[in-house]
RNA sequence: GCUGGGGUGGCGAAAUUGGUAGACGCACUUGCCUUAGGAGCAAGCGCCUUCGGGCAUGGAGGUUCGAGUCCUCUCCCCAGCACCA
């Protein structure tokens, strides 16, 4: 038979027309008959074409509305435009175009693409961020948080970025650099609008973990709230009243803080300038860490710094005077723009302190090996022996520990150096030893002691010895030690490699890289806290010293000035005093001036405006000034999905009683590009209009998924620069809006953010099975299907409602494939089993779909048909396949009722040829798993 | 470096969560049909094989009757964070 091509551009046209004149996608918000489902994508920003990933976000995630609507749910899947932001402003500069007609056009052109692809959106609630309808309510939004002291002016070093000429929020600075254009971010001094973010971080948090999120998705957010617990110090400046606040997650080690270090920043720096000794050296290093930019900073990681001479502070654990220092690895932003140094814990400080000869105390001996019960006691020591650039090692045989450093016991009232120089000889022979150093510090190692049948703890003193020559005796063995162990001269690469006891590593890594130590263990050099767990001790510390536990986020306050024109205009006016004023409600919305200068250099443009100043004064008085900033775009886009509720509403943002219904929302798709942004902040956005009871719960996105990204056919991103760039309009033309949509349907989960290249022969491929069920559709009778087919067509139905749930388009298009493959091999397909495999197919290719259904004679479009509900019974078959297995290895199959019994199971194995003899007598246990496999385990 | 997610044919991927590894599709091979067309149909398609089988899910061990799936170690890729005290 033939395959048939369809004509697509006459069929999609049509059923879109059809769709249109009977508003099939308007959602009844109010409607009490159906569940409420509310399914979200990221509305676009209107760059002017819809490109391949446009499709991939709407297309994949319409097959999910499309289903919910046909399983009988009341979905809202709505869509708008995110049309403030820069593109449109640099189109108006670059072809002096008007920001607003340039924007508008875009709309209309992605507008016309979107119903193009058949996508169920319902436009009759869209919503266009810059229009005055819109934006009133950001304004007055924005009002609600200033009243609640939630949006407030600042001063604030900020980043800027010279190529777009405005500040950015921290989120939008990626490694220095402006994440829109890459320039090299600057910092300035400025007053700006911040909204207090970081008040809700710690709700931001803890509101998480309960959400179905992927892991990765909430590990972002997690990471960007970036908690950490620790405590407030104050060290005592000599000879002054002030003090220095520091935040340190690690209280505990603060006897070893061996200096204190400020940000360059830090106010404190300019106050004790007049008692410095060294004020130009200071001086001239603040101004060259001023000139750097931040990437320039955290590039260039190698420390430096200058000590405040003549400054000293206290250290309040020890009360002994330490030296004072600014240093540029100290963040004014994170914390008190304040540490206190404890070099011998803390790797940066140990890079600091070694590069300014300060001291490192150490305050912890470290705990190794594994807890014991009841242990026994004992004085040990290890020693690291160097000669020639190499380590001196036991190769132990692997089960009495494999390679170890030397070490031994130290007997009864023994200086440990002599227990350690009488081990080397005993077990190497080496005799001309000279002693470098030993370690302050001890290992407390636990361990059980299998030989002795007894469980140890070991107080172990590390020694570090070189050989002044290679002059060696015959080794002091018992005969029954000599094929023991191999003493071997190895380079420090391997010992690291090949030891693995974590006190001989302690020791190898104490006299090779130095500190920093251990983490954790008991104190020691801690006054009364000496031998107490560190952890244990650490709050007691605290308080002993006077400090406050303390909790610290590095999420800064969210920026949202921005020194653009096309934004949104911050609703405040400045008296003749410069107090700011939030506009009030008669005079929302309060609108973005047309008489702009865009060409303004590093002014807002808004300032060029004459009718903004004049409409300021006309209408708050003469003296009064506009605020000239606009609205981050971020904050526009951080409550749109509440006004699709009331899009046409001219008295509220949202709809209250609606909200209720309808959020949170249900599910909500996107790009992983915003998990750390428009994520974040539209999070606290609901969550502080939760506390003003604008919004009806906490948490507004019940499930989100990021979707993946589609290459191009080389695998390289699509871009222009590699000219792989798929023209969707092209592919549209050619195949058809089905073909398309179902191949990205196909090419991978969506579940999850993979990256997919577009393969024009999987296109074709698609096509090719839309064509066949289109020729099938030739091919029907009036008979009743036979129950092989009804299984058929039940077992596709149930794969494509669970993996439809899941996302997993890719493996509901192979069910429908299998199911087809199965309804081409019978003569005739029956009507009833066709229209069921057009349902389900209704949703992936909704046009062809549509089409075959009203050539059937139905009336109504299959998007109203009913889903058809899986008849369990239909799942479970007469017989399935039982594998055979022998020992575990396949053997063979046979084919049972899946109710089978063991015997009958067994058997019926047994019947196959040549299982007997593989198995070679009767069967020492036999394990069946009903319908699966049957393992027959031969005696041993 | 830290944290999270991954590694399965030539390619995109499946695998009922411990039970036939590679569904489905693409590409490829062979044959058929034909007024060679980038069409259609049929069959094949992980690797090796002495045709009995054997080996295969990054690698090495382990648990189990049975491991892609669980455990330990290790290598590689991707993402987020990165001088955050």
């Amino acid at each position: 038979m033939a395959r048939e091509r369809y004509n697509h551009q006459e069929i999609e046209q049509a059923a879109q027309q059809a769709w249109d004149a009977a508003k099939l996608y308007e959602t009844d918000l109010t409607d009490a008959t159906k569940d409420p489902y509310y399914l979200l994508f990221e509305f676009p920003y209107p760059s002017g074409d819809l490109h391949i990933g446009h499709w991939y976000a709407y297309a994949i995630t319409d097959i999910y509305a499309r289903m919910q609507r046909m399983r009988g749910k009341n979905v809202l899947f709505p869509v708008g435009f995110d049309a403030f932001g820069l593109p449109a402003e640099n189109a108006a500069m670059k072809q002096g175009a008007d920001p607003k007609e340039w924007t508008l056009q875009n709309i209309e052109r992605m507008r016309r693409q979107m119903q193009a692809i058949g996508t169920s959106v319902d436009w009759s609630k869209e919503v266009i961020t810059c229009d005055p309808s819109y934006y009133k309510w950001t304004q007055w939004l924005f009002a609600k948080l200033y009243e609640q002291g939630l949006a407030y002016r600042g001063e604030a070093a900020v980043k800027w970025c010279p190529k777009d000429k405005t500040v950015l929020a921290n989120e939008q600075v990626i490694n220095g650099r402006c994440e829109r254009c890459d320039s090299e971010v600057e910092e300035k001094k400025l007053t700006q609008w911040f909204m207090k973010i970081t008040e809700y971080a710690e709700r931001l948090l803890a509101d998480l973990e309960p959400l179905p999120w992927r892991e990765e998705i909430k590990e972002a957010q997690r990471a960007w709230i970036g908690k950490s617990e620790g405590a407030r110090l104050w060290f005592p400046i000599v000879g002054s009243d002030e003090r220095i606040e520091v935040f340190t997650t690690r209280p505990d080690t603060v006897f070893g803080a061996t200096y204190v270090v400020l940000a360059p920043e830090h106010p404190l720096v300019d106050q004790l300038l007049a008692q410095t000794e060294n004020q130009h050296d200071v001086l001239v290093y603040r101004e060259a860490t001023k000139k750097k930019t931040e990437r320039e900073r955290s590039e260039n990681k190698e420390k430096t710094g200058v000590e405040l001479k003549g400054i000293k502070v206290l250290n309040p654990a020890t009360n002994k005077e330490i030296p004072l220092f600014v240093a540029d690895y100290v963040l004014a932003s994170y914390g008190t723009g304040a540490v206190m140094a404890v070099p011998a814990h803390d790797e940066r400080d140990c890079e600091f302190a070694k590069k300014h000869g300060l001291p490192a105390i150490c305050v912890i001996d470290p705990i190794t090996g594994e807890a014991q019960e009841n242990p026994f006691h004992k004085e040990k020591i290890v020693t690291l022996v160097e000669h020639d650039g190499k380590i001196l090692t036991i190769n132990w045989r692997p089960e009495l520990g494999g390679r170890l450093l030397v070490g031994g016991s130290v007997e009864e009232g023994e200086d440990p150096a002599v227990t350690a120089a009488r081990e080397i000889t005993e077990e190497t022979g080496y005799t001309d030893l000279e002693l470098v150093e030993r370690a302050e510090e001890r290992v407390h190692h636990s361990y059980f002691a299998f030989s002795k049948n007894q469980a140890v703890i070991a107080h172990t003193t590390l020694l570090h010895f070189r050989l002044k020559s290679d002059a060696r005796v015959e080794p002091k063995l018992e005969e029954n030690e000599k094929d023991r162990f191999t003493v071997e001269w190895v380079t420090k690469d391997v010992a690291e490699r090949e030891i693995h006891d974590d006190q001989h590593l302690y020791t190898l890594a104490r006299f090779t890289d130095r500190p920093p130590y251990g983490k954790d263990g008991l104190l020691r050099n801690s006054g009364a806290f000496d031998g107490r767990d560190n952890r244990e001790a650490m709050w007691e510390m605290v308080a002993a010293i006077g400090g406050e536990r303390a909790t610290n986020y590095r999420l800064r306050d969210w920026l949202v000035s921005r020194q653009r024109y096309w934004g949104c205009p911050i609703p405040i006016v400045y008296d003749p005093d410069g107090k700011p004023h939030r506009i009030p409600e008669e005079h929302l919305p309060w609108l973005l001036p047309e008489d702009v200068d865009f060409q303004t250099g590093d002014a807002a443009p808004l300032a060029s405006s004459q009718e903004l100043k004049e409409r300021v004064e006309r209408i708050f008085g003469e003296g009064w000034t506009p605020e000239y900033d606009t609205l981050d775009t971020f904050v526009d886009s951080s409550w749109y999905f509440m006004r699709y509720l009331a899009a046409q509403n001219d008295h509220e943002f949202t709809d209250l009683g609606l909200a209720k219904k309808w959020l949170p929302i249900d599910r909500y798709s996107g790009g992983s590009e915003h998990t750390t942004m428009h994520l974040l902040y539209a999070r606290f956005f609901y969550k502080a209009l939760y506390d003003l009871a604008l919004a009806p719960n906490a948490e507004p996105f019940t499930e989100r998924f990021n979707r993946g990204l589609i290459l191009g056919p080389d695998g390289q991103k699509m871009s222009k620069r590699w000219g792989n760039v798929v023209n969707p309009d092209e592919m549209l033309e050619k195949y058809g809006a089905d073909a398309v949509r179902a191949y990205l349907a196909f090419v991978g989960p969506y579940n999850e953010p993979g990256h997919y290249p577009w393969k024009l022969d999987g296109v074709e491929g698609m096509r090719r099975f839309l064509d066949r069920i289109y020729t099938l559709s030739g091919n029907l009778s009036e008979e009743a299907p036979t129950e092989e087919l009804q299984r058929a067509v039940a077992k596709a139905a149930a794969k494509v409602n669970e993996d439809g749930d899941r996302f997993k388009f890719n493996t509901c298009l192979s069910a429908l494939m299998v199911l087809l493959n199965d309804l081409e091999a019978v003569p005739t397909v029956p009507k009833s089993t066709f229209e069921s495999f057009l349902i389900l197919l209704a949703p992936f290719a909704p046009h062809l779909a549509d089409h075959l259904w009203q050539r059937l004679g139905t009336e109504r479009s299959v998007h109203s048909a009913p889903w058809p509900t899986v008849d369990p019974s239909l799942l479970v078959s007469e017989t399935v396949t039982v594998i055979v297995q022998v020992g575990g290895k396949k053997r063979g199959e046979v084919l049972l009722a899946p109710e089978a019994s063991e015997e009958e199971a067994k058997a019926a194995a047994l019947s196959l040829p040549g299982i007997a003899d593989t198995l070679g007598g009767e069967p020492g246990r036999t394990i069946y798993v009903p319908g699966r496999i049957i393992n027959l385990v031969p005696k041993s």
